[in-house]
DNA sequence: GCACCTGACGGGACTAGGTCTCATCACTAC
DNA sequence: GTAGTGATGAGACCTAGTCCCGTCAGGTGC
């Protein structure tokens, strides 16, 4: 008979969503989390740095994926192709087994400012990871900076449409045609007005 | 003889940024910001919602400058002028007079992430402050997030010119240089690497 | 000249996030 | 069997942030 439950750490983020989405993310307070999760104040800290990073624990791992795809990337490849096979790489991340996380969670963070705080400076470590990566394939600035975030603001469109609760595609089918969408757009930008 | 000192605010913001230059953002508490701008903690918290926005003060007012002055840009203007008009915008606020103030506040942010994120997220109300004026001028979805972000883009490389110490080179010139360096390099993102 | 209101401030109680230190004890290695 | 390891509990402690109440100069009405 273990002395501890295995799996602490998945404990408190369940218990910690299931509160968030209950009675929200201010209400809740880290003692009640860990208390639900059958653990203690100290031992939630021990988990996570803050209250905010149990929503978040793991995206510098899988935010890691897209880097190491753009730096293997055939090194013929276009700025914007390496890049693509970077969001590509997160395929493997958003399964359609993690969409009701992946949902519920995203509801939660669109209800409050501190989190999406959190992940604002998130999203800011991706784009970096991504600009350092094409630099290192030689991409000179500022095309190394563009290119990712252009990769950036396709992977929040794909996102958003895969986490929406309706929705049934895939992840890597919606980031393709983001990053198709947005490379369309682009070259509109310079033409005249719709209206 | 009036009860109390004027301007209030700016001296929490002056003796704030002394200390977070002196001894640290961590190591300083708001007791002791308000107690050099000689008020107590509780007027602090009159004056900004949290420690964070001290340094961060009065910014939603001038990033609707560009907003404003996308929304007023002549209706023939592409979506790319539209933007540039609004970086332009920006030009009354950072003024020579302010680089010293500015220069400090940069560099204290640098050293905590605290602050970064802070400032992630003021960026991302500024990119939706942007996306939002563009929609209004019937830039469609995703052009006007991927004008945004352009904007944004040069906005970010511009001020960080601007704000380095050694700087000398004004605002305006260097928002336009900064814009067009990213037009240019828009144009190479799908064409074969340098090396 | 008097009463009244306003508004910025001081003071202090209170909650909760976050840090730190020490004790506990099933498990493992030797 | 003995010594170490490591995840946990317990609790003191600090500070950010909230809330309520009291104070009092200046302005207003009469």
């Amino acid at each position: 008979m273990p002395r501890w439950e295995p799996d602490a750490q998945e404990r408190l983020v369940q218990a910690a969503l299931d509160l968030f989405v209950e009675q929200g993310y201010d209400d809740t307070t880290v003692a009640q989390i860990a208390e639900r999760a059958r653990l203690t104040k100290s031992s939630f800290f021990r988990h996570f740095p803050d209250k905010r990073e149990v929503l978040f624990a793991g995206q510098d791992v899988f935010f890691g994926l897209p880097a190491d795809a753009i730096a293997t990337a055939p090194s013929k490849a276009t700025p914007l192709e390496a890049v693509a096979a970077g969001l590509d790489a997160l395929g493997s991340v958003f399964t359609p087994d993690r969409h009701p996380f992946a949902s519920r969670r995203q509801a939660v963070i669109a209800a409050n400012s501190e989190l999406q705080e959190r992940e604002a400076l998130k999203r800011l470590a991706f784009s970096t990871a991504m600009t350092d990566a094409l630099s290192r394939r030689g991409v000179s600035e500022p095309a190394a900076s563009l290119a990712a975030e252009l990769g950036l603001l396709a992977f929040r469109t794909a996102f958003a449409r895969w986490a929406d609760p309706a929705n049934r595609r895939e992840y890597s089918e919606l980031a393709r045609e983001s990053l198709a969408q947005l490379q369309a757009a682009n070259a509109s930008l310079s033409s005249a007005p719709a209206g």
